[in-house]
DNA sequence: TTAAGAATATGATAATTATCAGTTTTTACC
DNA sequence: GGTAAAAACTGATAATTATCATATTCTTAA
């Protein structure tokens, strides 16, 4: 199902929102409608970027391949997130590979066009730049949160962020099923120690599973373990 | 010491060389040069910034505090960079303090100067992206570096970027003197760890020292292990 | 110059986390 | 529906890292 940029709601949630209408007209032209499936890539690390990634449907994950062999997760995409734009800016080689974590609906926009609108638009290059700068303070917490907090800590983390992110089924079941590993990679583990520690969350009442669904049974406990107690 | 910040050759590494001379002039009228003592804070984490800081001279480290009480240094900033920036950009308050590590010599500049500028002159604000891009990306690295790898390549890994970026003296002696505590806190484990891995990287000869100084007397021998050998 | 305080260093021990090996459960596919 | 493969799980153990206690060395300021 193709669409005009025009009149898509995910543009809301990014910078393209302050585009003109004749920048946004270029765009819709320009850009192509891909559908990719759970497991595929969108892009690697390593390679040279055309353009960006526009996520109408489903979540990607922003990994990068550690010298020891394992991959970090250093980032979570979903509805509204634009992938690809650091490296298209910098004019650089992607530093992440992108994965999706299950079916997703993206548009692929030229660099060009954003290139363009850039050295064109001011509001939308201060938009761009607000979304960056967003960014890299999340990247400052990520890393104090790494170096600072036990792996424990950052399960609990783990769990509440997919929450407040992705959101819950009327059951208060996470939207987002992340396989451990996953969710290891994520939290920087191995997938062993994240497997042990919620099963012990269960032990303990802080969440509860139903097959392969995760709920969060008691968000404080979580809160109050995250924060030290 | 004043000059004009038309003849500043710190400039010419950071975003503010995408100034045209009448907003450079404007810059140059507005700000206000401070000298800062080592051990003083430019800023605190909160604070509301009115504008940025340029580094002429002395190096700060950007550390955040974690809820169990410890720094985590996040950046060092030196010579030609701005701080503050992002902060101002998203007219957010401060995700860091800035401390000075060694007597500094800063321009402070008013954040109108460097609103009007991204508004009204795209080569600044794409210039300005890329830098932010270039950070971000960086950010990235760090993630997997703390989750990814161990103390002890962390401290070899720190020792490699200070002389990379910070320069030896003709005896190989490590410009910039952090004391053990601001190492811990670079690569975000406890004094007595780092303490211990430095004495390790002595008695291996990876390391060697003349009172406060510090020489890397085998490189190999410390990237070989960053690399996991 | 010397005494106090800070920084560095080391030892002993506990806590955390990873690794390896193996089992059970789930999933996907013929 | 049955089966092979993948994912989830558990136990035992080793390795890493933190913590606490204390000693030593270096700095600094009266």
């Amino acid at each position: 199902m193709e669409s005009r940029c025009e009149h898509c709601i995910v543009r809301q949630f990014n910078s393209l929102r302050a585009m003109t209408k004749d920048e946004l007209k270029k765009v819709s032209d320009a850009k192509i409608y891909k559908k990719v499936k759970k497991g595929e890539a969108l892009f690697e690390e390593g390679q040279k970027l055309d353009g960006v990634y526009c996520v109408r449907e489903g979540v990607s994950k922003l990994s990068k391949l550690s010298t020891n062999g394992k991959d970090q997760v250093v980032k979570l995409a979903t509805k509204g997130a634009v992938m690809g734009q650091r490296s298209v800016i910098a004019g650089e080689h992607t530093n992440l590979s992108a994965i999706a974590v299950n079916d997703m609906e993206v548009c692929f926009v030229p660099k060009e066009n954003i290139l363009d609108a850039l050295q064109k638009n001011p509001d939308f290059a201060v938009e761009v730049l607000r979304h960056m700068a967003h960014d890299l303070k999340e990247a400052d917490d990520v890393i104090v949160n790494m170096s600072q907090k036990t792996v424990k800590q950052r399960v609990a983390e783990a769990f509440l962020y997919l929450r407040n992110n992705f959101g819950e089924d009327h059951e208060g079941y996470l939207l987002l099923t992340l396989s451990r590993e996953d969710i290891a990679n994520v939290v920087g583990t191995a997938t062993e120690s994240c497997i042990r520690i919620i099963s012990e969350f269960k032990k303990k009442g802080y969440l509860s599973t139903s097959g392969k669904k995760i709920k969060i049974s008691d968000e404080k406990g979580l809160v109050e373990l995250v924060q030290g107690f």
